[in-house]
DNA sequence: GTCCTTCTTTTGAATTCTTCAAATCACGAC
DNA sequence: GTCGTGATTTGAAGAATTCAAAAGAAGGAC
């Protein structure tokens, strides 16, 4: 695994440069699409008196200064990522709400800017896939009927 | 305003007729993206004992039976829309929640069909549009760099 | 038209994720 | 090393949504 540059990374981003901070960065490294509780779970093996609310004070400072990025799928929690420079998308589970990485479906730049914009300054366009992962395609019973949106 | 057959909308759907089900699908045809309470506000001009849990239910309901579609902008409360036969994504206001329509952005299929599944039953892909509405745009102070993501 | 079964609605409370607030603590500029 | 600002802790609050049990109504069968 390659070593993280906590320090720099904080530093680079105006930020005081912590022992939660670092181990959260070093979590999302090591869990992709973790969410707060798991953030905090990670965490707290090597430092176990940071609290889960200080987690999100840290999360929310990372996404906050673009270190981190947010998923927010649906009716389950949060998920977070490290921003990584790649654009990529995400597969979301609708049953367990696990999430996969998808590459960029290449240099559609159709995808990303709507023809009516109704006054609306677009910063960001995202694209979410929703299905059954792997898992629970065979523990859940009822197939619905797949209807394709774009 | 086209008259809606909401009987026919519940019954072909196998749901029973009921003086709640067919507010809430006026109230969904009247307010386009409205959240669960705005729903109930409306319904309650005509039906004024209809119980708020009682719109969650409905809305459960028909989204489950594919009649409506719910939105789920991140921090902000769901949104809920009929199902129209139209593909169309959505405009959110990162600020104030407010969502617009956007008609398909042609079709590009790549768009819906994520190179690796990661073995995911792909049944749905959905492409969000995040920025500042009109209103906001003024509103808000800071400009935050746009950090276009495909 | 009436009855009966099943599905809906109501009422009230609980759950979960997330945020707020005040006091203590520590990074890091000087 | 000192100091000021920013970070963390602790404890509790908040909001959207869901759960559960009892009462009520839709609509098919007769």
């Amino acid at each position: 695994m390659t070593q993280l540059d906590t320090h720099g990374m904080l530093r680079g981003a105006g930020l005081r440069v912590t022992e939660p901070r670092r181990a959260v960065l070093e979590a999302l490294a090591g869990l992709p699409h973790a969410s707060a509780d798991a953030v905090h779970a990670r965490v707290s093996q090597t430092l176990p008196d940071v609290s889960l609310q200080t987690v999100y004070n840290v999360l929310h400072d990372l996404t906050g200064r673009g270190l981190a990025r947010s998923i927010e799928p649906g009716d389950h929690p949060a998920r977070y990522e490290l921003r990584v420079g790649d654009n990529h998308h995400h597969l979301v589970c609708t049953h367990c709400g696990a999430i996969a990485d998808v590459d960029c479906v290449v240099g559609h730049a159709p995808c990303l800017t709507p023809d009516d914009d109704h006054g609306f300054a677009v910063a960001e366009a995202e694209v979410m896939f929703w299905g059954l992962c792997g898992d629970c395609k065979h523990a859940v019973a009822v197939p619905s009927p797949a209807s394709v949106h774009l």
